[in-house]
DNA sequence: TTGAAAGCGATACCAC
DNA sequence: GTGGTATCGCTTTCAA
């Protein structure tokens, strides 16, 4: 199954030239004849010629191609990002490698010597790299996209929402909607502990804002081992069972807060009414649920579009490519806090 | 941003040897003694060397790169699929090429012809080709996993579900919980043409062998253009507006059997009782769902298994490469079957 | 406008 | 066991 294809020589030989001509025809560079131009191109097209990458590759070392890390492509919210950048890559000249780390140091780490060996043009992480810095060297340019860990100081730029404020915007929204004892449900895995951070941060922050002290007992959190979803109902069910009331809930996560929902419908508490909830990621979970989850959208597409742009600048040997960009996010109010 | 790494012939002049000899160490090929081997092991390790892949590739003709193309990974479904695939692939060796061709024949074909001319060792389709067979010839292993789209005479494996029984041990399983009226519900775009029909072939072939009569006015289909989900519960209402009573919904896909299962509840239906519902593809639609839905699972794990293992078979050489797999599916029941 | 030829980095054949 | 060198296909400089 080898391919041996029709190269520049042949092409060269069939119209009587020089491969230098065939070339410059080809790429519309240098200067020639307009009846050359026609001859290569009528014999190239004859001839099927496709231009063989791996030369043109090694000749101008640079060879078009991204490669999108991601923990797991299989994810909704990442595969939506990898579709998006994968597209708008494509829409200038660039072919992406699509590598699942599956949050495994190790794999990366074998992922990203593979990559620079096999000479791809720029790293685009989406959804946060698993160690950091990477031991091997890397003097490429490298983008993230919602980075979920420590950001470190190298010369890459990152692209995500203000999580902070994202958790801050939550609590402020309940908040508004008149609760008073907002309660705070996470469940996650140590991984993406910054994000998590960050937003119980807002949390804390907006609560202090309102002058509402915190309590210790309305903060639900647990880990993430199985599904989020039967952890958060149980956080809750335990909750209420230790006699701690609550008339709103900001869920980190869709599948947290359904988690909830389910949880307090359970109980019978008329969710929307008694009981507020946000959950956060705008996912198919918070529309399949009954009643309908408010949420967070974290603007997938500018996410996507800013982290493109932001590669495409630094191949383009751009200098001033912004280091940080965030992108806003949005609440969609739905049935859980709308009543 | 430009990478002038270490080449080959670096190495060589450190290690006061030849390229040649440079060569042989690191691929572990020909002879050399124990000494100059720990030599420029030690001095490609020093200076951080990194094979050059276009060199290789060029020299080789082969990149051990593999496009997946899909028409969208955004899909819970097809990014299962090409998460797994290219993990596979990854293990023996392969990176893997993200292509999403947003089922649009012209795109597909820029990606084609981009692919060939980056040399890519094989073309693995997830979820069906848009245009068949494409304008560009390709003389390179092709896998397709889950094709839904006619299959065409070329030497190309297929890997995919049996549709047809699909089809066939849903209507079983309802006839076998006693369901004596049985309809199908069906929101497709016209793309998905070949899996669909064959379901439906399955659902006829069933009621035939059972002596039931078909009636047509339980053969509830509609195009999809927005919501499968919406427009399922459409169909459901204006079957039972129209005075058609059934006892069994053979759903053609999770999201279909929800707004099923959802128009039904919304009329008083005890489902998973009076009227049993079995789904298809064992999605998230089917687990959220209360009563969850009875489904049917694909086994994506085995179709990508499959893929790959045929894939990697065919770059092999292998010659005794099964040109059409079929993977069992598996029933999954639940609620809206058990009652 | 066109062409000869060097070179990108690695491999492999064939001498030594 | 080791090294010289042609070669893969393409771009690019410099001359003609």
């Amino acid at each position: 199954m080898a391919k041996r294809g029709v190269s520049i020589y042949d092409i060269a030989q069939l119209a009587g030239v020089s491969t230098a001509t065939v070339s410059n025809v080809l790429n519309e560079k240098g200067s020639y004849s307009a009846k050359t131009r026609d001859l290569v191109l009528r014999i190239a097209h004859e001839q099927g010629y496709v231009a063989n990458f791996a030369a043109k590759s090694l000749r101008e070392a640079s060879t078009k191609t991204i490669a999108l890390l991601t923990p797991d492509v299989s994810n909704d919210f990442f595969s939506t990002l990898v579709l998006r950048v994968e597209s708008l890559l494509h829409e200038s000249g660039y072919t992406s490698y699509i590598c699942n780390t599956g949050s495994d140091a190790e794999r990366e780490e074998r992922y990203v010597r593979d990559l620079v060996s096999k000479q791809v043009d720029g790293l685009v992480y989406i959804g946060g790299r698993t160690h950091e810095p990477p031991s091997i060297a890397v003097d490429l340019p490298v983008v993230h996209i919602d980075h979920r860990g420590t950001i470190d100081m190298r010369r890459e730029t990152y692209v995500e929402n203000d999580i902070h404020a994202m958790g801050y915007d939550m609590t402020q929204n309940l908040i508004d909607h008149g609760c008073t004892r907002v309660a705070l449900a996470s469940v996650s895995a140590t991984v993406y502990h910054r994000g998590d951070q960050d937003q119980v941060a807002g949390y804390l922050r907006c609560l202090e804002d309102h002058g509402m002290p915190l309590d210790e007992n309305l903060v639900l959190k647990g880990p993430h081992q199985q599904s989020s979803l039967v952890e958060a109902a149980q956080l809750v069910r335990d909750c209420l069972d230790a006699g701690h009331a609550f008339d709103g809930v900001v869920a980190l996560g869709d599948r947290v807060a359904l988690g909830v929902v389910n949880a307090l419908k359970e109980r019978g508490v008329a969710v929307g009414r008694d009981v507020r909830v946000i959950g956060m990621d705008d996912s198919i979970y918070s529309r399949v649920s009954t009643p309908a989850i408010s949420t967070v959208r974290r603007n997938t597409a500018a996410l996507a579009e800013r982290g493109a742009q932001a590669m495409l600048a630094m191949l383009g040997d751009d200098k001033d490519v912004e280091a940080h960009v965030l992108v806003p996010h949005e609440i969609v109010e739905r049935a859980t806090t709308l009543g």
